[in-house]
DNA sequence: AAGTATTTGGGTAATTAGGGCA
DNA sequence: CGTGTCCTAATTACCCAAATAC
């Protein structure tokens, strides 16, 4: 089944990373963050992402491989794995 | 195999979109999804069709295009009614 | 038949969406 | 370029009561 992915709200995920919610519309806008939308237009955000995203999982230096978390974060249907890109937050 | 003939209560399809009922209740009285009325007067709605909403509207990276998209969405014996495309542009 | 859990209905407050601007 | 704040409009969430489903 699947990885008993939550769905968050934009205030959710707002709050999770410390920004405006219009900010993590835009996200998902751009499509840096996989979005799904509601019937009346509004957008919900899958905690599994959301928490890789939190995660840190960005861009690394290649020899500098977690050796902790290992968060093995397994979106199911159709969750993209973000290879790399971009950092929101530009932090 | 079934394709999807379950049907679900509003509290069901509530959870998967992280909703409230009463907000289920209300995509019903808009058209935007297929709902059966029980003789009481309770509504219920298709596994397909909800399940065709929540991953339907995934987006994903334009360089990562899901590995398999592989709905297999029935639309099943009466198709949803899309009445939701009025929304031109803007508001 | 009785019970509990869920759903329904209307109304109001809070949040969200979209665009433009700083 | 990205983020925050402004506006308006739409959508959603929670309150109450009663009825229905199992």
């Amino acid at each position: 089944m699947d990885t008993g992915d939550r769905l968050l709200t934009p205030g959710e995920v707002a709050a999770l990373f410390r920004v405006d919610p219009k900010t993590v519309t835009r996200w998902a806008a751009a499509g840096r963050i996989g979005s799904i939308r509601t019937p009346g237009g509004h957008r919900r955000f899958r905690e599994s992402e959301v928490r890789a995203l939190l995660e840190g999982e960005g861009e690394f230096d290649e020899d500098n491989p977690p050796g902790g978390p290992a968060p093995a974060a397994q979106p199911g249907p159709s969750a993209a794995p973000r290879a790399a890109g971009s950092r929101p937050g530009g932090y």
